[in-house]
DNA sequence: TTTCCACAGGAATAAAGGGCGA
DNA sequence: TCGCCCTTTATTCCTGTGGAAA
């Protein structure tokens, strides 16, 4: 008998439409955000009379539509516009994967260049840029020469901008581009930012030209998820296959959080498998319910912080060890030079000279950053007041992710579970 | 009120690694 | 191969701040 043998696996008991549940699908209409998407209209409506756009700034926490909008509506705008000969090219990046200014410009450059890409109509031939090794100068003078073989009017969608930081070179290159006429087409920058103080650190030069108009995006209320989400369960369940209070439950976690729908719908989507799986081993079950919600909650989370811990740099896991082990003796929140001297131990166990405090430090803020480390003195954070940090994430999952680790230089954490064991009794 | 100390964090700089072009 | 230019990671130096002690 082979390994995949029918065996129930193939009969669909709850999902018969995977693919609605999937983040890339996209619905024919954005869901409730009507508002939004009539502002928006109303933004770049004046490109199907001739006239300039302005540059537009899109703020709004993930999840709650802006990417969404953005590539349904700007399509959208292109093909009307070009029925009534106005051409317009598209192009979009994500600055999230570049981080710095340097990087996205060269993935913009590549994205013009390259023949498979959805949204422009640009037809470079060509080759693409390597990621590093070009004179900066002559990186942004290739983006214009690229851009000037363009549409008369050229869309530029930049997601995630706020991923750039300080670093605002580009945005000033671009806006430059703009009022010193560096560019034949009519440029419009669309800036799309989860950080709703992005603006206020961008340099005055760069500002006033790149924030023309602002759009916000709401995080989604509770009742909106529910909407959505009854609409998606529609399409993707058969009839009957969710208890009563599931997707309600869907919906409140998510909106507890964020009020992110991408995230009300991959919840759905994970207790939607896992009541599947359980439907194929045990043949008598066929709808899923609030605790394969509450399942899929713990095991997206754990997913997440093992990723994330899984991407840590060798000197940040000796850092993370050091928290992992303070917070296992019941000394967390504790402060950056006491987490020093543990880590410079971690640190000469693993036979590494440990870095300076400034360095060490920086791992710390990176990590809080990433949220699995919270500092609690967050609020009070500055010059002259003493930082003190805690695991943000639950103590067993940090030493699980550790103990996953592919190099397997950081084991023999049973000791550091009993620990935690002994501290969980304690507070019992 | 002043002084001193510990601390966080900014800025400048160095080292190492990688790609490109002559 | 070498020099140039970039990135990332880390160090060193320094300054501003809060809080305790004098």
């Amino acid at each position: 008998m082979g390994y995949f043998d029918d065996d129930g696996f193939l009969d669909e008991h709850i999902i018969k439409n995977r693919s609605v549940l999937k983040p890339e699908y996209k619905p024919e209409k954005l869901e409730e955000r009507d508002e939004e998407l009539e502002e928006y209209v109303k933004l770049l409506r004046p490109l199907l009379k001739g006239w300039d756009l302005d540059n537009i700034f899109l703020y709004g926490h993930s999840g709650v539509g802006k990417t969404v909008a953005t590539r349904t509506l700007l399509p959208d705008l292109r093909d009307t516009a070009e029925e009534q000969d106005i051409n317009v090219d598209l192009l979009e990046i994500n600055c999230s994967s570049a981080n710095t200014s340097y990087q996205s410009t060269i993935e913009l450059i590549n994205e013009a260049r390259s023949p498979e890409y959805p949204l422009t109509t640009l037809n470079l031939d060509k080759p693409e840029l390597s990621k590093t090794g070009y004179p900066a100068e002559q990186v942004y003078e290739e983006l214009f020469d690229d851009l000037n073989e363009a549409a008369d009017n050229i869309i530029l969608i930049l997601d995630e901008v706020n991923t750039l930081g300080s670093d605002s070179e580009l945005l000033y290159q671009l806006t430059r581009s703009q009022t010193m006429h560096k560019l034949e087409a009519e440029l419009c920058i669309i800036g799309i930012s989860n950080d709703f103080n992005f603006r206020d650190d961008l340099p005055a030069r760069v500002k006033d030209t790149l924030c023309e108009t602002e759009l916000h995006f709401p995080a989604y209320e509770q009742n909106d998820l529910v909407s959505i989400l009854s609409r998606r369960a529609e399409q993707a369940f058969y009839d009957g296959s969710t208890e009563s209070g599931v997707i309600e439950l869907c919906a409140a976690l998510a909106s507890r959080d964020r009020g992110s729908a991408r995230q009300a719908i991959r919840l759905l989507r994970k207790a939607a498998e896992l009541a599947e799986n359980q439907a194929v081993e045990t043949d008598n079950l066929d709808s899923i319910t609030e605790q394969h919600v509450r399942d899929a909650e713990e095991i997206i989370e754990r997913k997440l912080v093992t990723t994330g811990i899984r991407n840590l740099t060798t000197h940040r896991k000796y850092v993370l060890l050091a928290v992992t082990n303070l917070a296992a003796q019941g000394n967390t929140p504790a402060q950056t030079r006491d987490i020093y001297e543990y880590y410079q131990t971690v640190a000469r166990e693993f036979g590494r000279d440990p870095l300076t405090r400034r360095g060490a430090h920086e791992h710390l803020l990176e990590m809080c950053d990433n949220g699995i480390l919270k500092n609690v003195n967050r609020d009070q954070r500055g010059r002259g007041r003493p930082n003190k940090y805690k695991l943000d994430t639950p103590l067993e999952t940090v030493i699980d992710a550790l103990e996953q680790e592919e190099d397997g230089e950081i084991d023999n954490l049973d000791d550091l579970r009993n620990q935690a064991d002994r501290q969980t009794r304690l507070g019992e």
